[in-house]
DNA sequence: CTCACTGCAAACATTTTGCACCGTT
DNA sequence: AACGGTGCAAAATGTTTGCAGTGAG
């Protein structure tokens, strides 16, 4: 693992890095600081934001915006989609076959050269809309 | 035009929706708020943002968040796609044959009952590729 | 021993909100 | 006249930054 040139990797690093990669859904950096608070009591906020940083320029993790006001950060793959549950916040991956070739329809009608997408999903998830259904039903 | 239940077209609301409207890129609140104060010089931001808001619960303009900090507004018909070009900041539309057929892939991926889809590829336009090329070329 | 990294707190940028007055309906 | 909207200024939110001291290499 090379996080870089000249980096360092600090205890508060690895441990930011760990929680991310630990991380069941795509925590925002709050949620990556309450975390990692737990085993590293001292950390700072801005630690952890300039961690984050650090890690995602170093490709450990991926940032990723789903427009909800934080950003959040994800150590899986790339290559994949997020649906988020407007009920419940929960962020999910969604894998995708045809990636490439929705990158190369949209490099042909623009001319852009592509760095980077985000496609990304909002809805209610299965759980929330079954519980919705039996309130509904219920009255 | 019905704005909502019980709206009041005023005067700022509606100088707010057709600066949105006219722009030809896609305003974020601040921009919409420097065209709409050579009309309104007493104009506030809090007006623009809560105008911002009530025209988008309406349906009159779409918020979009192509996670560049801002939020950015829209008049355009709903269904494409953005590029962002990291150079210039310029936001741009792509029209999306597509978007149906990736949507339903995502419902039947994710059990979700998709309510919207946020699309944003980022990447260098073709106006900045040329500059960069140019100057490349002359060292 | 060096200099990237840290904790802390203050600074930032963007958006939201409380309030008293204003103007559309 | 009623009440939704306004300007203003303060607050809230999420993130970044300056600084002096710390610790990884």
């Amino acid at each position: 693992m090379d996080a870089g040139r000249k980096s360092r990797m600090t205890r508060q690093r690895k441990v930011i890095l760990e929680e991310v990669e630990k991380a069941d859904c795509h925590p925002s950096a709050d949620a990556v600081y309450v975390r990692v608070r737990r085993r590293l009591p001292r950390v700072s906020l801005g630690t952890v934001y300039r961690n984050l940083e650090v890690l995602s320029e170093a490709g450990l993790i991926r940032s990723i915006d789903v427009g909800d006001g934080h950003r959040h950060y994800d150590a899986g793959p790339d290559g994949h989609f997020h649906v988020r549950c407007v009920r419940c916040g929960r962020i999910e991956d969604v894998a995708v076959e045809s990636l490439g070739e929705i990158r190369d329809a949209v490099r042909r009608a623009t001319g852009y050269c592509i760095q980077e997408e985000r496609i990304d999903f909002t809805g209610i998830c299965p759980e929330c809309s079954k519980k919705e259904e039996a309130r509904d039903t219920q009255g």
